[in-house]
DNA sequence: ACAAACAAGTCTGTATTGCAAACTGGTATG
DNA sequence: CATACCAGTTTGCAATACAGACTTGTTTGT
């Protein structure tokens, strides 16, 4: 028991897959609308929506509303938090995946 | 619809924490037995035991029981294909987690 | 005026799957 | 004889990702 689970302290919210890709979208762009990240994410509406959710509850992202005239117009930026969260957990990731190599041709 | 999900294509296999956790290892020494795995990973060993089998199928660990006298001794290896999946891997998450642009003070 | 399509969701249902713990079977040890 | 080690398999549970249907309001097409 116990060992040392370095590894087990990935942040399982950033490393799915779908919100990997969402968070480093947003760490890229800064601030970005629902469209931006459904075009390029590719995800469905209802799936990106309950990601972003996901995000947001955890305090990763925040959510804005606006309107563009009558339309609505949802906007999403990281939080410092998720910002901090995203760097760690890409440093946790890099220690993981080149790892200092051994004796090995 | 369609898009580009070339993010899509992280290989959901090697993905998981505990798998990633036990093919990096692999990487690594090229050679682990059970117990090895098992305290270094600081999984249960039914859980050892089910992601190496899905790994297994997938043909990316060859699983090799011998006998240390009496005692069984269970030797696992990555194959080729799995060194190669895991390269793969390695350098579509690269792409993610250090991408080219960052104009953000 | 009416239909269709867009924007941004919520809700539901399904199917996977990760995880822990219990059980198995054999061996060595006290 | 009972306990502990080695290497599993099976079971049960809980979480969750995902797609698709449904919703509400707005704009556009004809």
């Amino acid at each position: 028991m116990s060992a040392t689970p370095r590894w087990q302290d990935l942040d399982r919210l950033i490393h799915e897959p779908a919100r990997l890709m969402i968070v480093t979208l947003l760490y890229a762009v800064e601030e970005a609308d629902f469209l931006y990240l459904l075009h390029e994410t590719g995800l469905t509406k209802g799936n990106l929506s309950t990601h972003l959710s996901k995000l947001e509850e955890a305090g990763y992202v925040r959510i804005t509303k606006t309107f563009r005239g009558k339309i609505p117009r949802t906007l999403v930026a990281l939080t410092p938090e998720g910002r901090q969260a995203f760097e760690t957990y890409r440093q946790r990731l890099s220690h993981l995946i080149h790892p200092p190599i051994q004796g090995d041709p």
